[in-house]
DNA sequence: CGATACATGTAACCGGTTACATGATTTT
DNA sequence: AAAATCATGTAACCGGTTACATGTATCG
């Protein structure tokens, strides 16, 4: 019950920032229209029915300030069992599909790994990640040499990008994996 | 009428498919579910129901095979409109919104662009893109700096890695841009 | 007192996901 | 003849977008 397979990307900022400290919708908005955290909607048609519905899964806790009036202020924070839930979330080992899918939620997933759990629990994730996306950029590159003459020109400038775009993932997982043990050896 | 703003990248990628020669819904799945193209919705959920719409829009034609049998076989390619408006949106100069919000369509773009309107029509594009990805690496870089030490560790590093994604991007696309500029100079 | 920022909501719409359903053709 | 592949569709659901609606607090 309350499977935590699907989880937008929305949803898992939320959960990062209020993991935090106490928000509000507003707060979120605020966040996500001024900050790089930006390729969030930050639009309350978004945001509200998604606090809604973490709050009915039980996730995050919304004490109401200003009781009885008109204008009610919400402050959502983490529960325990979204703790649980989002950690089971974000410690699970990066897959193909998650670098296909939902590459933005990926670097999301390593601050809250990060910031959240703890310095070490980045680096099982930021090795599986390197993992991944070097099988991937192998793929791509087969992928170029099987095509042969088959594609255009700018059809393989393209597969360059993607080729690109992942080896340099890779590149920065292993250097934010070094920059980590650095800073947590002290 | 019938505006262009909203193209989702399936659509885009079916036009683009479609503009090279007729397909149908089934080829578009086949290329989806087994080539690089591969992040798009492989699933007939959502290409079914999209090529309709694009044919509605008058952008597709379908030619129906097998006619009268309960299981027609559909040929769509791309007509006179469709390719009129098609040329007006992938022509457009890259945003900064482009460039956060839909990434991943604007190497379906320089594609369409290369192979369906000729390589000519890539340069101000990969110029606007150039242009863009650099003005929002400066923007990420600033914000670094605005923020002193009130980020941590990872979201420091979370942040690199968006910077140097962009700054990616736009040195594949200046690489991209002398490669084509070579290539047509014969 | 008017403007602006703070703050929350809702309703219509739209497109993608999932799962299901059906039938035709080719291969073994 | 069974199995696999080719091929198209549909219906329920879900979440994000857009646009609208409302009210509060602060500042000039």
């Amino acid at each position: 019950m309350s499977s935590a397979s699907h989880l937008s990307s929305l949803s898992l900022a939320i959960l990062g920032l209020v993991a935090r400290s106490a928000k509000t919708g507003y707060d979120l908005r605020k966040l996500f229209s001024t900050t790089p955290m930006g390729h969030f909607s930050a639009s309350p048609g978004a945001i509200y029915p998604a606090l809604e519905r973490l709050e009915k899964q039980g996730w995050i806790r919304g004490r109401i300030e200003n009781k009885g009036s008109l204008r009610p202020r919400r402050q959502y924070c983490l529960s325990s069992k979204g703790r649980t839930e989002l950690e089971r979330h974000v410690r699970k080992p990066v897959t193909r599909e998650d670098l296909v899918w939902h590459v933005d939620a990926l670097m999301l997933r390593f601050t809250i790994l990060g910031d959240v759990f703890g310095a070490d629990a980045t680096l099982p994730f930021l090795d599986s990640l390197i993992r991944e996306a070097n099988h991937h950029v192998r793929w791509l590159e087969e992928f170029t040499d099987g095509e042969g003459g088959e594609s255009s020109l700018f059809g393989r400038l393209a597969l360059d990008q993607g080729i690109g775009g992942y080896a340099a993932l890779a590149r920065w997982a292993a250097k934010a994996k070094r920059e980590i043990e650095n800073e947590t050896k002290s």
